[in-house]
DNA sequence: ATAGGGTTAG
């Protein structure tokens, strides 16, 4: 026990004679919200107090009672705002010993001093050992904490707390709510719970927001909505925090938790970390409820055979799937496209239905509705809303759109239309939702003077009712259905239409309406312009149909130009809005155009994708040059390093288009080759080395054919050819015969059948077709009429066994090569010097 | 406490 002395030598506070005791004020204890000060009440009369006489100080002759007890309560406080709570625990300890009563001692207490003081040391970041003492202490004393804070402290506190939100300071705020959640103060009077925990959301501080929800008796419901709050802004990481720290001081497994964590991967798109948590689960011997069951396969929905595993896994678990279950199974049929195993799923809910364990509902029917919408199979899905009428189950707004859809994608408008007159006669409240299908209905099958009628009267009616509300009057009302049915609506739908479809567009209203401009640009810019009118922005995808329409219209500068306006107006053109504009390019036939965007989207770093890759190398027949072709071949290369399957058939298409113009006019059944076609797996090999021949940068006559088919390797011929001749044309003339390598032999080995076949279709096709002069050689090099033999065959990414001057391997040290002998054409230069004088002028295509 | 419908590029 330290003496009371030193710690009165150490208080910076005037001795009591000072302070005269009829002065001495105090802010009344009741007040809430008053600053004002009241006289302090009269310690009871009856009291007597008794100070020990072990204490000198307080049995001084010098002070009364309450001289001693106002200057010990001035000093305590004064200790507490110095943040000195062993101190302060000891005066009143003395006090107390002394036989004052606590409360009394309490009551001239200036606790905003005590409170600033806890400040003070959270400030410090000393708070937590502080706290306990205090805490501790006070209990010892016989006190709950909570009642060392009066109305002037809390006001204190609050306005700490008030400081602490706007600093965004959550850590301390977390702290400060747990030590008085501890001294069983209701915090919830400090600061609006909802403030600390969407600032600790917007901080990115899952661990402040789960401590502080912690303080409360209905945490379990508060962490989920935390973690659900942080899924909800795509943040998963924080959202794992939140739920990890959430299993913290959890005595039991929390079931409600874990759905929201796992419903949180479905929301940011990892549903395998659902799978991980539902392990995880397993691997503790817990068995998951059906919440947490029901929502692992909805976030799974996507992948059928999972989704079928938990469903079983229930089963095996006895436990009873209830409709929800059975609903998210349907719908994974639905996105699987799995019509018949969504019907037996029908069925089977259907039969434990009558078997009075289940009751289909309203989303049960709207999925299988939506499962045959999908499958263009609109006569089941009205089945189906006869099944729904039949069990008493009332259609809803989506049930209806669903409907519609059906309808609308057999391409059957009418019937769609009627479905929504339908709709409203039931009673069913249309949203902007469903309109939009209607309308979208309309676009698909090019009715777009009908959606316009249908959005223009929308509008219209929408109008008349937000602004005169029900006041319109029959004559007015009669007027505007007559004006209606002149723009071609149905008559029923017109007056339904006036008394309740509110006109609430969205931004998919807007892009429907602007598909449905066709090509008319100006009218799609009007809608736009409109569109802002009501607060909306343009999207990508409005900005991408805008440069669809303006293409369309013919007009591809200002349709690239819409590239620059949407960036300008705050959105990144995505690769969907590049490939929109490369596809106008190559539709209006300027491939140097979707060439150059091409390069644009790299220098933006834009990922080209496969419909990219696709819409560029579509237009082949509008690549009739080397250089196209090259620039074709090049991205096509750049495709294949993206790691997109090289099984592109408009390249292949491209090049043997390209390779049969060569011999287009000298010979006449080239179809037989070029209807062949070649299986994918083998096109790699096959486009790299056309590529590698076809670059500018390979000079020489030489060509490797080794492990292609014969059609393959006809056009690699043909494409070197084709080279020969432009660059002939271009005024380099042949210098060397041409070299073609056709297989190899080991010794005396015979060779393979497709070897065989490889070089009659090629000799067939230098001799028979284009009338050159061949020869073949399968000895070593050097045997052959030698000319120089300057191009050297050794080509870049092609792994020969022949080396420079035609000689084989003799340096070599590899024992393996010696025996190889190349199986070899060679076609003269002088027979392709006759060639070319036959035909200098390419064929045009 | 659970789930569902419409729009963009081949």
């Amino acid at each position: 026990m330290r003496d009371a002395l030193s710690i009165l030598a150490s208080a910076t506070i005037l001795p009591p004679s000072a302070t005269p005791s009829g002065d001495y004020r105090r802010r009344n204890r009741h007040s809430t919200t008053s600053t004002t000060t009241k006289p302090r009440p009269k310690p009871n009369p009856k009291q007597k107090p008794q100070f020990p006489a072990s204490s000198p100080l307080l049995s001084s002759p010098r002070w009364d009672h309450r001289q001693r007890l106002t200057y010990y309560s001035q000093l305590a406080s004064k200790l507490a705002e110095d943040g000195r709570f062993e101190d302060f625990l000891m005066i009143a300890e003395s006090v107390v010993a002394s036989g004052v009563k606590i409360s009394e001692f309490l009551a001239l207490l200036k606790s905003e001093n005590v409170a600033s003081g806890i400040v003070r040391v959270l400030r410090e970041g000393k708070l937590s050992a502080a706290v306990d003492l205090l805490n501790n202490g006070i209990r010892k004393l016989g006190v709950e904490p909570v009642l060392l804070f009066d109305a002037v402290a809390v006001e204190s506190l609050k306005a700490e707390c008030r400081r602490l939100l706007k600093c965004g300071e959550v850590e301390r705020l977390a702290s400060l709510m747990e030590i008085f959640a501890g001294f069983q103060f209701p915090i919830k009077e400090l600061v609006e719970p909802s403030e600390v925990i969407n600032l600790c959301i917007n901080k990115r501080n899952p661990t402040a927001a789960i401590r502080y929800a912690q303080n409360f008796s209905h945490a379990e419901v508060l962490c989920c909505s935390i973690i659900l709050e942080f899924g909800k802004k795509r943040d998963l990481l924080s959202a794992l925090k939140a739920f990890e720290a959430s299993k913290q001081n959890m005595s039991s497994p929390n079931m409600h938790s874990y759905r929201t964590i796992i419903d949180v991967c479905g929301l940011c798109g990892d549903y395998l970390k659902s799978r991980t948590i539902y392990e995880g689960l397993l691997a503790e011997n817990i068995t998951p409820n059906i919440y947490v069951f029901n929502s692992l396969m909805n976030v799974n929905s996507h992948d059928l055979n999972y989704t079928l595993d938990i469903y079983k896994k229930m089963e095996k678990l006895g436990m009873m799937a209830d409709i929800t279950s059975h609903n998210i199974l349907l719908k994974s049929c639905c996105l699987a496209a799995k019509v018949e195993l969504a019907q037996d799923t029908y069925k089977r809910i259907r039969e434990l239905e009558s078997k009075g364990v289940l009751k289909l509902d309203d989303f049960t029917y709207s999925t299988i509705i939506k499962v045959f919408a999908d499958a263009k199979m609109w006569k089941h899905a009205l089945e189906i809303k006869e099944d729904m009428v039949l069990s008493g189950v009332i259609p809803n707004t989506v049930t209806w759109s669903s409907l519609i859809s059906a309808c609308a994608n057999a391409g059957l408008v009418e019937k769609a239309i009627v479905l929504f007159d339908e709709m409203l006669q039931a009673g069913a409240q249309p949203n902007t939702h469903c309109f939009n299908t209607l309308l979208h209905a309309c676009v698909e099958v090019c009715q777009f003077d009908r959606a316009f009628r249908l959005f223009q009267c929308w509008k219209e009616k929408g109008f008349q009712q937000t602004i005169s509300n029900d006041k319109l009057k029959n004559a007015d009302k009669f007027e505007a259905v007559d004006r209606m049915t002149e723009m071609g609506v149905p008559h029923r739908l017109c007056s339904h239409l006036t008394m309740r479809v509110p006109f609430r567009p969205t931004i998919s209203t807007y892009n429907i309406m602007m598909k449905a401009c066709g090509t008319d640009y100006y009218r799609a810019k009007d809608l736009m312009d409109e569109m802002k009118t009501f607060g909306l922005t343009p999207n990508h995808i409005s900005w991408s149909i805008m440069i669809d329409v303006c293409g369309g219209s013919g007009n591809v500068l200002d349709a690239i130009q819409i590239l620059t306006s949407m960036r300008e107006s705050g959105i990144q053109p995505d690769v969907i809005a590049y490939t929109t504009a490369i596809k106008i390019c190559v539709e209006r036939k300027k491939p140097k155009l979707a060439f150059m965007l091409f390069a644009e989207m790299k220098k933006y770093q834009i990922k080209p994708n496969m419909v990219t890759y696709n819409t560029i190398l579509r237009a082949r027949s509008i690549y009739g040059s080397l250089q196209g072709v090259q620039q074709c071949l090049a991205v096509y290369q750049h495709m294949r390093k993206a790691g997109y399957k090289p099984n592109d058939y408009y390249l292949k298409q491209l090049i043997e288009d390209w390779c049969e113009g060569v011999i287009q006019t000298e010979c006449q059944n080239k179809g037989q080759f070029a209807s062949h076609t070649t299986d994918f797996g083998r096109q790699s090999l096959l486009l790299e080395k056309v590529t590698e021949y076809l670059k500018d940068s390979n000079g020489s006559l030489f060509i490797d054919l080794r492990g292609l088919t014969k059609v393959e390797a006809r056009l690699v011929v043909l494409a070197v050819l084709r080279k020969i001749k432009e660059k002939y044309a271009a005024g380099n003339s042949v210098k060397d015969d041409l070299f073609i390598i056709l297989g190899q032999q080991q010794h005396g080995a015979r060779a393979t059948r497709d070897e065989i076949g490889v070089r009659d279709a090629v000799t067939r096709l230098l001799q028979h077709d284009l009338a050159l002069q061949v020869y073949e050689t399968g000895s070593r090099s050097g045997n052959e009429p030698s000319r120089g033999n300057q191009g050297s065959p050794r080509s870049s990414g092609l792994d020969l066994e022949v080396v420079e001057n035609g000689s084989l391997a003799e340096t070599s040290e590899s024992p393996t090569r010696r025996p190889i002998a190349l199986q070899r054409l060679v076609v003269t230069r002088e027979s392709l010097h006759h060639w070319l004088q036959r035909r200098t002028v390419l064929s045009k295509r």
